[in-house]
DNA sequence: AGCAATTATATGTCACTACATCTAATTTTA
DNA sequence: TAAAATTAGATGTAGTGACATATAATTGCT
């Protein structure tokens, strides 16, 4: 549906330009709400999925907390207090680093590994709501959203 | 810049669906920092600022609490707390409805309209991050992101 | 009229973003 | 090598999103 439908804009945009803003954050909020339903039945969120995709990327080597803000979708979420959500459901580990006493060292537990496994046999319900566009557009939308950001 | 390398993704995406499905929550993160950033310095959120021209398009007229949760980006944002702080700013007044007494009026005052004409001079900066794009891109890009959501 | 259902909004809770500040460890530099 | 600067991470707070529940007013039904 159209954008301006959607949230009954009465006042036309004042420009193409307004309306994609305003296109992309309301697409954004729409996607999220999808994948956060799709994810509450193994009880993660999208941010703590997101986390836990980064962890098993680099299984076995464990992750230091900045290796993670780093590879996040949302930059500034607090990638300490996402990783203490994981370990409470013990999803990963954590420990201090010996090389670096700052650092702590995140680590996918088998645990953890296991509920992607799960969620990825489910992946389909997580792209279902897209494939009202062709791989060709969605090439396409890619394009131009990486252009966008310059 | 390319989606992957924004967030140093080593494993490919699955699909370009995968792909879209980053890309769009990565950009609308993106978008919203920049607007954030740019609201600051007249002390609003995107959300506020957001409710605030939904009043306007109805002013001199009130809104309802229904009218604005309705018109909003974030429907499940909560109007009634966001009114609450633009209230806080004199931004909005607030009465309960005569005719209906469950209802509550909200009304954008004088100065709510001075803070938005301020912004709407400095819009440029609002929309500035979107010009690596041209205007037939943004058309483009609009159908494409309709398209998405069926 | 009288009671049930619905409606409009408020409020409470948890998770999260953004941002500031704090601590401790390491690196730099004089 | 000792002080200064930097770095890694933790923690506190305001605003918000999602969602459940509460309250009060109105509408519908009989």
């Amino acid at each position: 549906m159209e954008i301006e439908k959607e949230i009954k804009q009465n006042l036309k945009f004042s420009s193409e330009y307004q309306k994609v803003a305003v296109n992309i954050l309301y697409t954004a909020s729409w996607l999220s709400t999808h994948h956060a339903n799709a994810l509450k039945p193994f009880g993660l969120t999208p941010q703590q999925f997101n986390l836990l995709r980064i962890l098993r990327g680099q299984h076995p080597q464990p992750a230091t907390i900045n290796l993670l803000i780093d590879r996040m979708i949302d930059k500034s979420s607090n990638a300490s207090r996402l990783v203490d959500r994981l370990l409470e459901k013990e999803f990963v580990s954590r420990c201090v680093s010996e090389a670096d006493k700052r650092a702590v060292n995140v680590t996918i537990t088998e645990r953890g590994l296991n509920v992607l496994t799960q969620i990825d046999k489910k992946s389909e319900s997580l792209e279902l709501p897209l494939r009202n566009i062709s791989e060709e557009e969605a090439i396409q939308l890619n394009q131009l959203l990486d252009k966008l950001r310059g």
